[in-house]
DNA sequence: AAGGTGTCAATTGTTGACAGATTACTCATC
DNA sequence: GATGAGTAATCTGTCAACAATTGACACCTT
């Protein structure tokens, strides 16, 4: 809905912006590699000016980083920000599913069921490792967060977060049992929603988003302990 | 310690956000008040290009709005929308005292209890009105998320949050009561704190910010209430 | 007189060029 | 061969001029 707002003036910045986004989250741009304006600019076929005001954008967003007089990096950030990231959306989300316990109408309940349900997540779910970070786990947590009613959580946690934590995703292993207890406990979110528990269904959500949490420190305590133990 | 890293290099569009930034919290630039680029750039003598960077990034922090080809213009949130804003600090501030309460040292947890007790907190707490929201009140506050150790987090709550709602804070009267209150639930966050007890100091503190957010609330439901009543 | 149409001033969007700073390189010196 | 000053190249920071869009006013049509 944001992007239809932007569909109809399309600036050149608010293209830019667009395009530089996609270019780091798919990876065209790694993580720490320096941008050079005058490059970039030439390969988005505009000039420095737009540019320069959609990096002031994404610096704020935390996604670019400037050193004064020198340049602006891709940022590269350290496992404990992303596992810090993580913990923000904790609290957020848990609101955010608070909030949609209270306002999700019956209707929106109802597709939320069959978002968990029919996305062919249980095909899914018995191979083990797809449902975890699938599309159908992405749309039930967009679901209860628009279902918030409230723009600047909604905003935050779509527009920046979801983008910044797509990107610093961590590449690693889930345990294999993980998509199974995750499916689980979106069954049991959307119980407390059904049930209109708010409390309830902060507190599940915020646990579900630990459980995620603790499993990405604990791939990285692995992958980080020094391979001759 | 932000500030410093910009004294090193203040660019223009740095000095721009800073500028721009006290002219609308202290409101000589009111809410839903036009801004000109051309002008104000001669206004503060520099050129539209960093002043658009500022703008750009002034936009990212919901505290400008933008309206393509037409103008921005200062932001004018409704007050729903600041019940929101509080609503989301809620748990970040929260999540904040959580982590303080693991995180902080023996000392800056005594720091902590002087600031709550030498501030001359007690005569403003005495005298009814003076405590809620003075500066006794927001050191506590900024020395309890600073004692989070979350970059991150930090930056969000005191760099865009606070900003925002130090600008549409409700001039509000604050029930007479409220200052004593407030004071005595900083003093029970303070003594979860000492146990170290995260669980406590976060429910605290959202139940703290939470009565603050409800006495604004209430103050504008009377203020709005149809007068002929 | 009401409604539509065309024109014009004002403002935003964009560009290319200039100035200042930083980095990398060269060359002389020890 | 290593080190350091000096210099050149590159890039960021900034500006002023140009293009495109909007909204308002006057004018014409019915």
């Amino acid at each position: 809905m944001e992007v239809a707002a932007l569909e109809k003036s399309p600036s050149l910045s608010d293209r830019a912006l667009e395009r530089l986004t996609e270019l780091i989250i798919r990876g065209d741009i790694k993580p720490g590699a320096r941008i050079q304006e005058a490059v970039l600019a030439r390969q988005l076929g505009i000039s420095r000016g737009p540019l320069r005001e959609a990096i002031r954008r994404l610096e704020g967003r935390g996604l670019l980083v400037r050193i004064p007089n020198v340049g602006v990096h891709v940022a590269n950030p350290t496992v404990d920000e992303i596992i810090d990231l993580y913990t923000i959306r904790e609290v957020l989300e848990g609101l955010a599913c608070r909030l949609a316990a209270e306002r999700l109408t019956d209707k929106e309940l109802k597709r939320l069921r069959d978002v968990l349900f029919d996305h062919s997540a249980h095909e899914d779910v018995k191979s083990g490792t797809g449902y975890y970070q699938s599309p159908g786990d992405q749309d039930f947590h967009f679901q209860i967060i628009k279902g918030s009613r409230q723009a600047r959580l909604i905003e935050t946690l779509l527009g920046d977060l979801y983008q910044v934590l797509r990107f610093f995703r961590y590449r690693s292993s889930i345990k294999p049992g993980r998509a199974k207890a995750a499916f689980e406990e979106h069954i049991s979110i959307l119980e407390a929603l059904e049930r209109r528990d708010g409390e309830a269904a902060e507190r599940l959500m915020r646990e579900h988003l630990q459980h995620a949490r603790l499993s990405i420190q604990e791939a990285v305590d692995i992958a980080g302990s020094p391979p001759d133990a």
